[in-house]
DNA sequence: CCTTGAGTTGAAGTTCGCTTCAACTTGCAC
DNA sequence: GTGCAAGTTGAAGCGAACTTCAACTCAAGG
């Protein structure tokens, strides 16, 4: 039989512990039948399931929104490829934005190399705009930007 | 006076709360004189130390990485312009390395949205040297990645 | 003076994504 | 049967990076 994985081997085939497995379907990201014994069993389709998981969490993506995402998937039907297609064409824009802001903050950062600054008033680090030029002892406004991607 | 900046005026320059400007201090990260009544006193050099902690964050550097990187700085002068870019220089790797990463990422992502794939047999993202290619009923291995820049 | 906003402390709470634990129960090979 | 690895649960713990709270104390303008 190939249909019904253990919890044991969705671990060992998705690389993902089992405690984080039961994790995730405390929050509604993956199911699991059951055997007479109250053991969970998976249908394969779960494996792609955490597979898009954890590609998400790769690109920032927070289990809450996975779930919201994994959600849209149809209910009726097993999803298509065109249904995880249109899953991972969601997550695009924001990888690109976060490449985007990590380019920018190399760029920025090679500037500073360069000149030493980090000064809080002049780098375009700090003071995008050079909104703050001459204002007083001192300028305002670091990056707005929380803590980044944890 | 442009010498002392209380925590409030800290916080609002450097746009970081003083909740954690405290906590800052509570790791090393900064430090401030005191008042008679025992009100924390910044010199204005504190705010390029703050810039410096809010940046290195944003490269995805833990508050303990940061603390050692400060550390690293002349305790007896001021620090120059050439010690801030040579800081700046040792995350410099780190952030071209988590650009790669996204950036292969998104390659990956492409490419599955094409295929419609992720479907941990074939596809790169999960199986990066076809290595488990009519390996029994499904392959294993998702990325060994951990769950990325939080 | 007096009021009021800003600052002080330590301890506890928060969020996220899990892991660990204790105390059992199942499933499967022998 | 029996033995043992693998599975079950809820509750608690963890680490990072802060925030919130209660109970005060300071600083500065009027």
């Amino acid at each position: 039989m190939h249909e019904a994985l253990t919890i044991g081997q969705l671990a060992e085939r998705s690389g993902v512990a089992p405690s984080a497995l039961r994790y995730y379907e405390r929050l509604g990201l993956i199911r699991a039948e059951r055997t007479g014994g109250n053991q969970r069993r998976y249908a394969r389709g779960e494996l792609r399931r955490v597979a898009f998981i954890r590609i998400s969490q790769q690109v920032g993506v927070s289990l809450e929104e996975i779930r919201a995402a994994l959600d849209s998937l149809p209910a009726s039907r097993t999803p298509s490829a065109e249904d995880w297609a249109r899953l991972s064409r969601s997550w695009r824009d924001r990888l690109d934005e976060k490449i985007r802001l990590l380019g920018k903050l190399r760029d920025d950062l090679d500037g500073c190399i360069g000149c030493g600054c980090l000064s809080l008033r002049r780098c375009t680090l700090n003071n995008p705009g050079d909104s703050l030029a001459g204002d007083g002892p001192g300028a305002r406004l670091l990056l707005p930007a929380p803590p980044a991607t944890p």
